[in-house]
RNA sequence: GUCCCCAUCGUCUAGGGGUCCAGGACGCCGGCCUCUCACGCCGGUAACGCCGGUUCAAAUCCGGCUGGGGACGCCA
């Protein structure tokens, strides 16, 4: 059999969304399962709305996911000759035909269906006038009047289409630029393209686009249209729900590999199976798995894969991707700031983050693995650890229930005591701690939260022990001599 | 309006005539664990759109209805 070549083909009038996203990982899979390629070709014709910043776009997107194609990506654009010469074939062999209609009149044409209830379309006014070039002229592709076009798609099956609903489609516009179904057509056949995978939004097109490779005589690729991707009110996604842009997701810190599996699993599925990773997907990708109604995107599984992913993942990485999240915190500011008591400043933040190591980082990431859905919360929460000792947030109310006039001096004795400790472990934190207790018949419980808010300035955080460790002892003891002299607010 | 497609828990889905009073996952609820918050573990909640057929037997096959989506450009 012969190798299987997929292709994406998007169009660099916009960023790189879910849908898209999801056609590209589908062609790459169906490659990368068979041994075949997977080719991109940038489908930038309209050159009113195509961008090269979308492009690029797309491109750091699709780098991101780890989609990359096996060749330098086809512009569209630099194929008008070959387009140009499939037209002029199709003129010669009678296939198809000059019009001089003008848009107007179409548009009347199309009124006049609608008002007798028939597919809005254009009538073949120009079809046997035999009209050579002239200004103003399009091409048309001479569509079979009667009959149905069928082919096999490999999610939905057989799919019929009767000709009469096809109109005469434009293949060369009047200012001579091929249109988009006679251009895909050219370029797929050209790319030696086998199996073409692409939404479901498509299907109303491959008809038109089979007559036209019968025409020129060409093998047609096999096809596959997979159900939209729809928004939490089962209307096709758009703008309006939230953040589509691929690369958004980045920001939001996903990893790359939450955002596939979860993409993976949006109309194809693997029996029971919902953990996969890249290799695992690729072992298992078979067309069969594919699912033929629409899906719901839905982010509150993205978060649990997300989730699922840091916690798989490796401190040294997540460092790196983790610092970022610090500076733009500083840049977009916390919603808060102004309601913590300290002296703690955006400003300050941004001081301190360029003077911590990646070896911090990595120190403070193990307690927030198994608590963070996104590496945007994770530096949310991790703030603390940044700021310095006498930068540090309090949370007034946490301040106020558990820094009271009891609980101060105790966090000053406990500071004593730790700064006499050699070995800054978790252990011998918890030994001291305890033994503290002990001795002044407290439980853990009464003095556990006032030391958190003392180190951490909130009422929620990892582990105390470890926390301290990750501190050190310095901070750690300069925290809790501050907070025990801290003013009531 | 015309044509095409789709229809299982709130969501993603398994299921391709009997093994399904429908399984898994997310979410949600409850419990356990516990220094807080999480994690983890245990348990629970919840679906075959409707009506007819075919069959000894239907979530699974057929038809209709309803509902949803998509396409009807000199956009891609």
């Amino acid at each position: 059999m012969e190798p299987i070549v997929t292709r994406f083909a998007p169009s660099p009038t916009g960023h790189l969304h879910i849908g898209g996203a999801r056609t590209a990982l589908f062609c790459w899979l169906l490659a990368r399962h068979t041994g075949g390629s997977f080719l991109l070709r940038i489908e930038d014709t309209d050159r009113q709305r195509s961008t090269k910043e979308f492009e690029d776009s797309i491109l750091e997107a699709m780098a991101w996911l780890g989609l990359k194609s096996d060749q330098e990506p086809v512009h569209q654009s630099d194929r008008v000759d070959a387009h140009n010469a499939a037209i002029d074939r199709l003129l010669q062999e009678g296939k198809a035909y000059w019009c001089e209609c003008t848009p107007d009149q179409v548009e009347a044409m199309r009124e006049r269906a609608r008002a007798v209830g028939a597919k809005p379309k254009y009538d073949g006014t120009c079809r046997e006038r035999g009209l050579g070039p002239g200004e103003g002229r399009v091409v048309r592709f001479k569509t079979p009047p009667a009959g149905d076009t069928a082919f096999h798609d490999m999610v939905k099956g057989r799919v019929s289409w009767p000709n009469q609903e096809l109109d005469d489609m434009i293949l060369r516009r009047s200012d001579g630029s091929p249109t988009y179904n006679l251009a895909v057509v050219v370029d797929d056949h050209d790319m030696g393209v086998t199996h073409v995978i692409r939404g479901d939004d498509h299907v109303a097109n491959t008809p038109r686009q089979i007559l036209l490779y019968q025409a020129l005589g060409w093998d047609i690729p096999k096809f596959g249209h997979v159900p939209m991707i729809l928004g939490p009110d089962k209307k096709k996604l758009s703008k309006r729900h939230g953040a589509l842009a691929v690369i958004e997701y980045r920001q939001m810190g996903y990893l790359p590999e939450a955002m596939i599996n979860c993409l993976a699993r949006l109309g194809w599925s693997h029996g029971d199976q919902e953990i996969f990773s890249s290799d695992e997907l690729i072992e298992a990708f078979d067309p069969h798995g594919f699912g033929s109604s629409a899906a719901v995107f839905d982010m509150a599984k993205l978060d649990w894969l997300n989730s699922h992913y840091i916690k798989e993942s490796t401190p040294k990485r997540l460092a790196e991707l983790l610092k970022p999240y610090f500076q733009r915190d500083v840049q977009t500011g916390v919603k808060d700031a102004e309601l913590f008591l300290g002296t703690g400043s955006r400003a300050q933040l941004a001081a301190r983050v360029e003077t911590v190591t990646l070896d911090y980082l990595e120190r403070i990431i193990p307690l927030y693995q198994p608590r963070s859905k996104t590496l945007a919360e994770m530096a949310e929460a991790a703030r603390f650890f940044v700021l310095g000792w006498e930068a540090l947030e309090y949370d007034p109310k946490a301040v106020k229930k558990f820094l009271t006039e009891d609980t101060r001096p105790r966090l000053k004795e406990i500071a004593a005591l730790l700064r006499g400790l050699k070995n800054f472990d978790e252990k011998a934190l918890e030994e001291t701690v305890k033994g503290y207790m002990e001795e002044h018949e407290l439980s853990f419980k009464q003095i556990a939260q006032p030391i958190r808010v003392a180190i951490t300035g909130k009422t929620a955080s990892p582990g105390l022990f470890e926390t301290m460790a990750v501190l050190r002892k310095n901070e750690t003891v300069k925290r809790l001599l501050r907070a025990a002299d801290l003013e009531q607010a």
